[in-house]
DNA sequence: ACGGCAAATTTTGCATGTAATAATGCCGTC
DNA sequence: GACGGCATTATTACATGCAAAATTTGCCGT
């Protein structure tokens, strides 16, 4: 930039390179839905609203279409990757695929220091899902609570994995946010949090792996249930399904 | 550049956009070996090469970090990402969540036409794996016979299940040709991909599922013992043993 | 001969400039 | 009043320039 504005406390400290702030800065904007599905991002606009040039930014871009938060089509710039059933389905199959590993590795070999925390989280995520408005520390109780029941800062498992079930996670929370904004309240998730942690608690590997496939393939359901209720599930979803022992007719 | 040289066929047609050229040449020098692991990306030098500025080839490593062909760290540039027993694990351990479905869902729902390209394919594939020198016609009978066999073709899986399909299998391609390169010959597939095959003619859904995670597991077990016989499976890795009623041990 | 330090060189990271392409608005015609 | 073609503007894609950082080289002392 020429002078002045210094970014206006618009990006994280300068951890290591511009593009990696960018990144992260604009990955939290688009989560938190402070830029809405379908905002085009201009180069110019975007790179002084940031302080910092065009060329970061771009690269930045790259990333972040990578990763599924931004779409960048040749010629025609990025936009903020609008929200789709299909997307929707995608990102909860693949969540499937990988959580449910998770959760297994961690039925069998986590710690008591794993149990005392989760059985905490599960409990102030249940209290804060009753209260009406910020959803936010809901969110958040939540998110701590699978981090622990899938080990996720255990280093045990493959590290592709754990920032797969990450970026995955972080993905849906967009469609959770958007689609249970308004105006009826989200459905609880407390009975599907109990069922998963009894069976962790009891190392149970199979009945881990299918308490948090149903417990994903039901919020699928409820969430494209109330977009489009004609609407089939893909092949895709009903084996998975199957695999997991998951009714989805209901 | 300057003038002339004009790329000296490094890029293909230009497609689109520069960026996408240049990933998609890096990308294939990568994974042919051309460029083996380690190697140090110098964006000068690799930019006059490709007939491009540094900007778009800058671009193009943050979509090749992202993807896991190359290592971008701070202020130290680019290198080809380098192989390790650890990546070996993680990348086969995400194949295996991958595939699985995918030929469950294959198994299911293919078609006549589906099965007789299959049928031609794993005939090709057994030819070709006796067959001395020339690996990368083995390597294509193989890699489109697993194509169909998860009906990547079909449009029925998530374009996402599809893409990391893509691109796990040709990550794990450079494992295949640095680890059995010399100076034994790698070990038959013929008899895994029958099994596969034959599970799958029947849509037998389990059967199916089994017979690939063995595949993959078995072949990455090979592979360790190759290059660590003393190292330990992952719990991950056990699991998915477990899962699919594989035995690592043998 | 070897190790540590400093100058020189290379290389990266970021900013800016420029041509080409897409988007926008205007005007005339039907 | 709606529609299509043309000029204008806005925006992207790429090249180049430059300063900071990292790497290498050369030198000296031990």
């Amino acid at each position: 930039m020429s002078s002045g504005v210094e970014a206006l406390g618009a990006l994280p400290s300068s951890s290591s390179t511009l593009v990696d702030d960018v990144v992260e800065t604009l990955r939290a904007q688009i989560v938190s839905g402070e830029m809405p599905p379908g905002t085009k991002i201009r180069q110019q606009e975007c790179s002084e609203i940031l302080g910092v040039s065009r060329t970061p930014l771009r690269e930045a871009f790259q990333r972040l279409d990578a990763d599924g938060w931004v779409r960048l089509r040749a010629r025609q710039g990025a936009d903020v990757r609008p929200l789709s059933v299909d997307e929707a389905e995608g990102i909860f199959i693949m969540r499937v695929l990988y959580e449910t590993i998770a959760a297994r590795v961690s039925a069998v070999r986590h710690d008591a220091c794993d149990e005392l925390a989760a059985r905490k989280l599960i409990a102030l995520a249940a209290v804060e899902e009753g209260r009406p408005g910020s959803s936010a520390d809901a969110d958040d109780a939540n998110t701590r609570f699978h981090e622990y029941v899938y080990g996720l800062r255990s280093e045990r498992l493959p590290p592709e994995l754990t920032a797969a079930i990450r970026r995955h996670w972080a993905r849906a929370m967009r469609y959770r946010r958007f689609y249970w904004s308004a105006p009826g309240a989200a459905p609880s998730s407390e009975i599907a949090h109990r069922e998963i942690f009894e069976a962790w608690v009891g190392r149970d590997a199979e009945a881990t792996e299918h308490a948090v496939a149903r417990h994903i393939l039901i919020a699928l359901r409820d969430m494209m249930r109330r977009i489009d209720a004609e609407r089939e599930p893909s092949e895709a979803l009903r084996q998975l399904a199957a695999r997991h022992a998951v009714e989805l007719a209901r």
